[in-house]
DNA sequence: AAGTGGTCTAGACCACGTT
DNA sequence: ACGTGGTCTAGACCACTTT
């Protein structure tokens, strides 16, 4: 990134040649980076406002245009919010109205009721090689292992086990859940820990309910299930949460959209 | 879209202030619309060449910017494909790089073999409720209805229960599919029938394999499989297909990236 | 009134593909 | 050499929010 440097003046047009030789990328790319970089830096947190237009464009020495433009896919990829009048803003969790960002059951008929929460286990495990590949870290090093029931409308519908390095979430236990019941839990990350879930990579299967599972939701075992296994990146794009997800779905789908 | 008739010069801004009052809306989403009007009408086929840039911005009336920023959402919406040099095209189903754009079954490990289709059944029906109102036809009214089956490295795979409007697809039969063997079905419904699918909205849900399809499938009674929900719509966001799909997924997985 | 993002325009040059 | 999309800049005005 260091050819962003020179000043350009008049219609002289500042192509970005890069030093390095080996990647070439268009100026706003690059600033897309740095905006990125500056977030997972912790510069700028979840729910503040940016620098405006002007300032970033001063301080990375490009036009307004080019910012623009680098701030146009951040905003397209959900990790910043514009706000005409107000400035531009990171993206937190803890909106009303993003609050299920990464929650793509929605009910089959009619309204979703508040959901409700219930943390079953918060403990520190060691990761099994699966794990370790997932989250980038080495066989062997300590997880925090989260498994809870979600329930819509009086009735449990999802089994998350979550597991995430124990490294980032130093603290984590299930008092510091039951503390923030209520706080979605891509919320409380992004607050006590400075971690923030950017984007999820889903495989989805069909399942039929083991006896464990079926007890926690109260159904027959063998029930087919939507058997959903995330992993999640920051800002950086490192993954820092390895989630499957059991969801009963006679009530609820999940749904998509094809584009 | 009456109000894109006056030509602006020099730094003289033309703000898009609509005639009819009711609705505003800026002038490159009036130009977006007025392409995928132009698209629905069947201007210009899948596969072609739209006019350039400036072209279209002199058929609109308004600068080259403007257009850029119009075919950027309908490019960012797979709708359109930009090739530099060369041109901005209009999507195809029939490309192999987005052939299965909307087929999202991937493979546990390893490669996707060339995909086989089989086609069971294909005959009129009448439409019943469901389908009258997704499809937004009366009751009644003539459906072509299609079975077939997916074979995935000679494991079927997938049964699709697909329901088209009658009036679209005339001449829609058995020998006509056999004879477009090894051509996905969205690129014959672009070449025969005129119809594009642009956008669709699938619900999932785990439902346990009845009798008939476990016997498509190959598989036992009540093995757990996703189905998925399908509504496909056109460049005029009319919609004209209904698809019910059974997944059997040991060895595939839904796959999906949460934004 | 001042500051922010939102839109529109115009012109320059670059990279790619075709002729 | 030419035409296409891709990038970058600069300046104008609009709409919204806050002071």
């Amino acid at each position: 990134m260091s050819d962003i440097s020179a000043s350009a003046t008049g219609s002289e047009t500042k192509q970005a040649n890069l030093a390095g030789g080996a990647s070439f990328s268009p100026l706003y790319q690059q600033i897309k980076q740095l905006v990125l970089r500056a977030l997972d830096m912790g510069e700028w947190k979840p729910g503040e406002v940016i620098p405006s237009e002007f300032e970033l464009a001063a301080r990375f020495q490009v036009s307004q245009g080019t910012v623009r433009k680098a701030v146009d896919e951040l905003a397209a990829e959900n990790i910043l919010i514009r706000r005409q009048g107000k400035g531009t803003f990171v993206s937190t969790h803890l909106e009303p109205n993003v609050r299920f960002r990464f929650l793509r059951l929605a009910a089959s008929e009619g309204r979703t009721s508040p959901t409700q929460s219930h943390v079953l286990s918060c403990q520190r495990i060691r990761a099994n090689a699966h794990a370790a590949q997932q989250l980038d870290i080495r066989v062997g090093e300590s997880l925090v292992y989260i498994r809870r029931v979600l329930t819509f409308d009086e009735v449990p519908t999802v089994v998350d086990d979550i597991y995430l390095p124990g490294a980032l979430f130093k603290g984590l236990t299930s008092s510091l859940l039951e503390a923030h019941q209520g706080v979605p839990l891509y919320g409380l990350f992004e607050t006590e820990f400075g971690v923030s879930m950017v984007r999820a990579q889903e495989q989805i299967r069909a399942v039929a309910a083991s006896e464990e599972i079926a007890e926690l939701l109260s159904i027959k075992k063998n029930t087919p299930l939507l058997c959903v296994d995330r992993t999640s990146y920051t800002y950086a794009d490192r993954p820092v949460e390895l989630r499957i997800g059991f969801y009963l779905t006679d009530k609820y789908y999940y749904r998509n959209t094809l584009i």
